[in-house]
DNA sequence: TCGATTGCTACGTTTTGAGTAGCACGGATT
DNA sequence: AATCCGTGCTACTCAAAACGTAGCAATCGA
């Protein structure tokens, strides 16, 4: 299994932050992680359920990324939002209001199904 | 190749738009692509090239989707954000800000990296 | 001590992305 | 007309990432 964590950055090595967060974001189920956490604490087990049983290689892998970026932490109740990571997942809450509005524009192509 | 733009939302089938983004802009190279857009009509090897070279193939794939979720269109003159991608860029520029404070917060773990 | 639950790992298979080359098309130049 | 150039895009092989299942060590309660 790969080991985001060390190799920070997907190209660009520049190590703006923005760049930082694209890279972490854009890597699969950790928007949908950082997502599902609004739910309050939760185990790994009910989180991995939350996230239509998503590989316990890949969540691990992807919860390590977000403890080492200081936007999720692990408590004895389960893992949740640290201070930044719940401004975070405010923007989250943003952009799900937004989606709901491009999803009922006109002619939405479906949503990109066909 | 795969082709993202016909099996729609990788799991969680329920449709609901969050999804739908979530699940767009969780593929590789989707929100770098996005943020890029920013610079103006970009040629799709221009393109390319602010995206780290990034592989043609996952490059056309991607642009193929956020055509099909009207997020962004191709002009005469290149690649430009349709109305309501200019809308989802302007959450990016939201992020950026944000990942500024973020990045520089005591013992920021290095953003991430070991 | 036993069972149940916790976070997490190993490992073989499948899917996705990388990387390079090159195609078809269109417009300008010669 | 023939040539060159830049456009979006595709074909191909190979490497990396994710999947899916099983199961581990630790912890807590009964």
């Amino acid at each position: 299994m790969d080991s985001p964590a060390k190799n920070r950055v997907r190209g660009s090595s520049t190590g703006r932050p923005i760049m930082v967060l694209l890279d972490a974001l854009g890597r699969r189920w950790t928007l949908r992680i950082l997502w599902e956490l609004r739910a309050g604490p939760v185990t790994f087990r009910a989180l991995r359920d939350f996230c239509d049983a998503v590989s316990p290689t890949v969540l691990n892998t992807r919860l390590k990324d977000l403890r080492a970026l200081d936007l999720v932490e692990l408590t004895p109740a389960g893992f949740v939002y640290t201070a930044w990571g719940r401004e975070l997942a405010e923007q989250l809450d943003h952009l799900s209001a937004w989606s709901e509005r491009w999803a009922h524009r006109p002619y939405p192509n479906l949503g990109g199904v066909e």
